[in-house]
DNA sequence: TAGATTGTTAATCGATTAACAATC
DNA sequence: TAGATTGTTAATCGATTAACAATC
């Protein structure tokens, strides 16, 4: 993950063919070894002298992170941090679209966000159905965030987003990726405290 | 960190005064010798029999991470994100206060966004001089990060809360928390893929 | 060829787990 | 007292680092 960003930085700022386990490993402050070992774990051979293919690194990882696929996902939640999220142009990037967004409020449902016209809760579970999906994001209140994955799950989500400040709980096979705010501000306010 | 959340979350639920490692270790998933480690690592200290006091160890936890002094932020970049964090109502809790908004565009200065009048950019540096302010957020594109960086820096901001995707460079004692929404949704992508 | 960089095996280091006497 | 849970020492495991022959 690291690498790929490294990389991308450093081809978007000239163009270099090749770079050796040493370069990457300054550059990121870690053993040159780990590089080595990193790229084989993933089948990539560097050559004598030269170093490693930029591009074919770079291809290797997205294979591996899996960003060579494409997933739909919908967004549950049009607050802010939905808002935020529906509006951020990042994700193509990454193979991620967001094909709909949902809202339980009267107000927002019909309304447009980000070029998204906001849906009724109660469309969600058909949505998920007929398009098949499988990632959703969770910028709700916390109130609701349980309820709402039990839901997820049972119409065959696999994966959750959880951007709610809430532990939840799901059957095994389905992953929640927690996006909580306190773990960085945690490693902040521990290094303002000397 | 982890246990700071499980515990609140435990007594939230209903007013226990007592648990033991392996109880928490059964949550959590890990090794009850690991917890108590750890424990024992910020000086807490068991009772045969009964386990660990929950008060105590919630307060020592935070006093670790430093959750029990108040820090003072400003935030730079009103766009979609920095509207969000400004609505966020969870700071407080972990002692966090952002005390100012700025932004450069001209639209923006002088509005309202969530209860901040948002100032403009040559305000910044006056402000962040008088009020002694040390960690700044930072949801502006990422044009202007780094020479922002460089600035904030120089004027005394030793902790900078980074949710641009690019990595900035600082010169050491300033800590840089990186918010980069790729990693959790590389974690994502490559459960998908199976 | 000479030299730099690789892939891999061996050694070190740290962190996690197991075992158990001490304690409430 | 008896039993459960602790703190700590010892053993295991994995990951990181060092060393070096093979390679382009």
């Amino acid at each position: 993950m690291l690498y790929h960003r490294f990389l991308s930085e450093l081809t978007s700022r000239k163009p270099v063919r090749t770079v050796t386990s040493a370069q990457i490993a300054d550059a990121l402050d870690i053993d040159p070894t780990q590089v080595r070992k990193d790229f084989g774990a993933i089948g990539i051979l560097g050559m004598g002298r030269v170093g490693f293919d930029v591009c074919e690194v770079c291809r290797a990882i997205r294979v591996v992170l899996g960003f060579d696929q494409n997933h739909n996902a919908i967004l549950i939640g049009t607050g802010h941090l939905g808002g935020a999220l529906l509006a951020y142009s990042g994700f193509a990037r990454y193979g991620l679209e967001i094909v709909a967004a949902f809202d339980n409020d009267d107000r927002r449902i019909g309304s447009r966000v980000a070029g998204h016209t906001v849906k009724p809760m109660r469309a969600m579970t058909p949505f998920i159905k007929s398009r098949k999906i499988r990632l959703a994001i969770l910028t709700t209140p916390v109130t609701v965030s349980q309820k709402l994955t039990d839901r997820l799950v049972t119409v065959g989500v696999k994966a959750i987003w959880n951007f709610t400040p809430t532990r939840l709980t799901v059957p095994p096979g389905v992953l929640v990726r927690n996006e909580h705010i306190s773990i960085g501000l945690s490693e902040i306010a521990y290094h303002l405290r000397h």
